[in-house]
DNA sequence: CCGATCGTCAACCACCTGGTTGAATATGCT
DNA sequence: AGCATATTCAACCAGGTGGTTGACGATCGG
C-alpha cells in the first residue's frame, strides 16, 4: 500500500538526513562541480564522497553527467520540491518564517552559545 | 565541526524518511492520540510503533505525555518548520531573507563557509 | 484483589549505512 | 607509449535501523 510517491519521499528525506550531503547540496548552489572538487573541503575519502553523490543522484536531488574523465554534478531542485510539497501539506505555519526558525533554535538549545 | 542545527536537521530528516512515521504525523494532524490508537491501522506490532513514536519524539516532531496508563502523542510543528526553512533556503519558491539565510548557512556547515 | 489493558524493555534478527583501503578502469597530457 | 588524473569497484568493518517475540511493570475497572 506504500505508493510510489511514498518511496520517492523515503529516499529524498533519507538523502537529506546527512550533514555531508546537505553541505554538498549547498556547495552545488554556487555552481556545477566535479566529484574531486566536491570532495576537496571534506576530511573524508574520495570514495566516500562518491557514494554520497550516488545517494543524492538516486534521490534525484542532483544529476551527474560524465564529460571525459570528469563527472559533473548539478543540482536538481525538482526532487526537493516533492519534499516541500509534502511538508507544506501540514500547512500549519508560514512557509518561510526565519524568525520562527531562530526562535525554534533558541528554545531548543538555550545552553549552546556560539 | 558539525553544528547543533546540523544534528537537529539530521534527526528530523531521518525521522521523516520513513513512510510509517510520515503516516503517523498525518494522523496526528487530526488530533492527539494514544499509542495504541496510533498503532491500530498498521500491520505491525505495538512495540514497533512505540519505537517509531520515540524516533519522532527524539526529532521533536511530536511530544508524548503520559496520563495514567495512556501516553498521548501530540504533533509539534516547530521541528518541521526547521526542515522547511532549510529546504526553502534553496530559494526556488519565495523571496529570501538573505541575511538570515547567510547566518543559517554559517551555522549549518562552518568549515566550508567562505 | 483480579483480570484486562497500556506501553515499554530486552534480546534477537536481517539488512542498511557510512566509512575505510587498495585495486581497477578510463581518460587526458606530453 | 607512458604517466598522471578522475572516478569507481570490491571487500570489509562498526554501528544503526526496523522489525519480531515474550516477559514485564503500571494502571484501570469491577
Amino acid at each position: 500500500m506504500t505508493s510510489v510517491a511514498d518511496r520517492k519521499l523515503d529516499v529524498i528525506f533519507a538523502a537529506l538526513a546527512d550533514p555531508t550531503r546537505r553541505a554538498i547540496l549547498i556547495m552545488l548552489l554556487e555552481d556545477d562541480m566535479a566529484v574531486t572538487d566536491v570532495a576537496a573541503p571534506f576530511d573524508m575519502s574520495l570514495a566516500a564522497i562518491s557514494k554520497h553523490l550516488i545517494v543524492l543522484a538516486d534521490a534525484g536531488l542532483i544529476s551527474q553527467e560524465k564529460r571525459g574523465r570528469v563527472k559533473w554534478c548539478k543540482l536538481e531542485p525538482d526532487a526537493m520540491r516533492a519534499a516541500t510539497v509534502w511538508i507544506q501539506g501540514f500547512g500549519q505555519f508560514d512557509p518561510l518564517d526565519f524568525d520562527a526558525f531562530e526562535r525554534f533554535l533558541a528554545n531548543e538549545f538555550p545552553q549552546v552559545s556560539p
